[in-house]
DNA sequence: GTCCTGATGTGCT
DNA sequence: GCACATCAGGACA
């Protein structure tokens, strides 16, 4: 017996699941854009839309912190995918990547840009900032936003794929019903090697995007 | 609006 | 010792 409308709100609600990220790094990071990032932060619910990320590929990849080798910081990356991974860089700021491929591989997509959707005055709070197109806009403000720092490195973003969420659930990343929306990609940004891999991609057009001056390819 | 600079902690080549 | 997947604030137009 199909119940179409409850599969649907089903899908909107509950995480996704470890195959969804254990696939090649580009085609994760070009279909989590539209998805939902979602958290529960001392009892209130955030939820952002991805609206851009980039993709960091390997030890090959000169500016993934995979490129010489296997290290403390970076062994989440070699894990399976689905796990975050959390950073923290210029002494300032924290950024939130989750782990994509197989074990043994490593590759993340850094979450660069969220559209705030649930929880905005929580967002405002944390970030000291009333505009709500200036909560979220990039790595460093949706992870001051949403409350993530490097405690949350490595949690299991699947952990409770298939199921309804509850309150216990820390960090997930949903379906959500993002309606169509224009594919642009363009060099990742803030790097300074492999800035020939067009490998950021980002949701047209969406005010949410980071950095104004690069929102066009 | 643009460009420029300082702040700041951690991991590593 | 230095590079770093950044951001906010100031000067200027």
């Amino acid at each position: 017996m199909k119940q179409i409308s409850m599969t649907s709100k089903k899908a909107e609600q509950t995480s996704l699941q470890r195959g969804f990220y254990e696939r090649p790094t580009l085609t994760v990071a070009k279909e989590l854009r539209g998805k939902n990032l979602v958290r529960y932060l001392d009892g209130t619910k955030l939820i952002g839309r991805i609206v851009e990320v980039e993709a960091y590929i390997g030890e090959d990849d000169p500016a993934c912190h995979a490129r010489f080798g296997l290290t403390q910081r970076n062994s989440v990356m070699y894990g399976a995918g689905g796990f975050s991974y959390i950073y923290f860089v210029y002494g300032m700021y924290d950024m939130f990547n989750i782990v994509t491929e197989r074990e043994g591989f490593p590759a993340a997509v850094l979450v660069r840009a969220l559209e705030p959707l649930e929880g905005i005055d929580t967002m405002q709070r944390l970030r000291g900032v009333n505009d709500v197109r200036n909560l979220t806009n990039g790595p460093g403000k949706l992870c001051r936003a949403f409350g993530l720092d490097t405690s949350l490195s490595g949690v299991d973003l699947t952990k409770h794929a298939g199921q309804a969420p509850t309150e216990l659930d820390l960090l997930y990343v949903s379906d959500g019903d993002c309606p169509k929306f224009e594919i642009e990609s363009s060099s990742r940004i803030g790097i300074k090697e492999g800035t020939g891999r067009k490998w950021r991609f980002f949701i047209a057009g969406n005010p949410y995007v980071s950095g104004i001056a690069y929102r066009r390819s």
